[in-house]
DNA sequence: TTGTTGACCTCTT
DNA sequence: CAAGAGGCCAACA
């Protein structure tokens, strides 16, 4: 994964665990959201996918939760699951927060699933060439 | 320190 | 085709 992990300093208190390792799963992940172009969207699998480890998804769920405390801020509505569905917004301030941060952004939202997911699909790994 | 859980994905029955 | 289980890593009790 040759993302550009700029030697920042975060995983300050959120990651106690990751203080001696310096870097974690945690900031690639953070790092990859926040390079999501607006109007854009992209699904775990992917995120973890271009992280080397797809099968551990559920750690980009995880980096997300710690998304809403960390700056600068991490656009986590653009993060969808495999389906395109909104499965994170309930951690959302609000439980529309999600949906309308995506509506700002043109991103159309019908049944917490994202039209043309397909299309507005950001793939790490093409867009940013691994 | 060990065990359970979690915003998921994929393979197997 | 539908449902179940496994697997990754980190946070929390």
């Amino acid at each position: 994964m040759q993302v550009k992990r700029k030697k920042e300093k975060i995983l300050k208190k959120e990651s106690p665990r990751a203080v001696g390792k310096q870097y974690s799963f945690f900031e690639d992940v953070y790092e990859l959201v926040r390079q999501i172009p607006k109007g854009r969207v992209t699904s775990y699998g992917a995120i973890a996918n271009y992280l080397g480890t797809k099968l551990s998804a559920r750690m980009v769920g995880w980096a997300m939760n710690g998304a809403h405390h960390v700056k600068p801020a991490v656009p986590a509505q653009r993060v969808v699951n495999r389906n395109g569905m909104l499965t994170g917004k309930a951690h959302f301030s609000t439980p529309t927060k999600m949906e309308e941060l995506l509506a700002k952004e043109k991103v159309k939202v019908k049944n917490d699933t994202v039209v043309d997911f397909e299309k507005l699909f950001w793939d790490p790994a093409k867009e940013l060439e691994i």
